[in-house]
DNA sequence: TGTACATCAGTGAACGCGCGTTCACTGATGTAC
DNA sequence: TGTACATCAGTGAACGCGCGTTCACTGATGTAC
């Protein structure tokens, strides 16, 4: 043990910072059901034991990061609520596409590997993180269903359409995401930006026209 | 080795198959980064090192599902394209989108881990397999543009945009897929269809309205 | 302020286990004559 | 058809390695007086 200037407290702190950054990195290849408490403890050099101070098992550092990620993935939902109320777009609809677009890369640059494990732990998790992964989302497509509905042009729309719609824009919500991981640069980051944009403004401009009754 | 009344280029194929299935099956809890060799091999009753006669390594092995998967996933395309031509429906595109339901409904009863494998290892597989996985899904999606440039309503649309179309309702088809895997029973089965079928109908009949010229 | 004691994050040895991979082998299937 | 030999899918022992987990420990930080 050496000696810092940090409290007791500030350091463990910074232990289990680091174990759930490593995690976070380290599961990018294979997965969390890969990944390995002593590759966690290699990287952050600590000696394996240690992870015991801070969590039980694997799962358990699993479900930190589901709720951490949970977290990132609301914040970057409330910016992209926040609707500029002065908008010069030529429609609401124009301007909502391009402020959800602006909040997805903001928050891709800050919370890129939160939300890529989200998207990678729904499908490949271990059963327990798979599982909290999947009933937090339907929460989050909840609430965006929610939102949804306070628009004039869902006015007369069921709440089964609006739950299909939420659910088809977070899903390529993840998948934009996921893309956005695998930018080669600034370029590319701008490109990826630019499809979303384009595909949210033609599911947005066409499906806001749907008429719920048929 | 046991006494059968099959040849030997019969009993190894027989081998090789129950391995493929073994991985498909094995690699639904974890992905296919959290598989072992050894666990394969003792599913299916060999020793490991009986692995060594049909594949080099996990990572060759999964090559081969890769290949499996999109044969798998071309085949429900090829289903999804066969519209009856003279279908009784509304319009062209609600026929569109209830053949390709129907087609994802019945590929799913007989492909379902398959294509479950590529949304997973998509995104969690080991790198050979990701990258596979990614390059292939890109050439889907250009099929699929392809196909959507032959509508009529598409006729003044950019290649960028029924690319970007495209991409939108491969993710979608394979995120149902994940759905239609993970159903309870018939009734679940029929519900995440009609789910599928209302998404895609809201999809295309808003999209195929978009102009591409803006 | 100084001292004596408690706490507890991190250490290091040790364990049994499953891993991928090597190697020489066995014996049923296949083939040449 | 029968015999002698070749092929090769599957066997079983062995290896060194990384795994999760246990346990008694160390020594800096924290606290009571």
């Amino acid at each position: 043990m050496t000696t810092t200037g940090l409290s007791r407290g500030e350091q463990k702190e910074r232990t289990r910072r680091a174990i759930l950054d490593a995690a976070l990195g380290l599961s990018e290849e294979g997965g969390l059901a890969a990944l390995s408490l002593r590759q966690v403890a290699k990287e952050i050099g600590i000696v394996p034991t240690a992870f015991y101070r801070h969590f039980a098992s694997i799962d358990e550092l699993g479900l930190a990061l589901v709720d951490e990620s949970f977290a990132a993935l609301r914040a970057m939902l409330r910016d992209a609520r926040a609707l500029p109320r002065d908008s010069d777009s030529r429609s609401l609809v124009v301007a909502i596409a391009n402020q959800s677009v602006a909040a997805l890369v903001a928050h891709a640059q800050t919370s890129e590997r939160h939300l890529r494990f989200l998207a990678r732990e729904r499908l490949a998790g271990p059963a327990a993180v798979r599982d909290a992964v999947r009933q937090q989302v339907q929460l989050v497509e909840q609430e965006l269903a929610a939102d949804l509905a306070q628009l004039p042009a869902t006015r007369s729309w069921s709440a089964s359409d609006l739950a299909v719609l939420s659910n088809l824009l977070v899903n390529s919500m993840l998948a934009h995401v996921e893309e956005l991981g695998h930018a080669a640069g600034p370029a590319d980051v701008e490109h990826i930006a630019t499809t979303a944009r384009r595909q949210l403004h033609m599911v947005l401009v066409g499906t806001l026209r749907w008429d719920s009754s048929r």
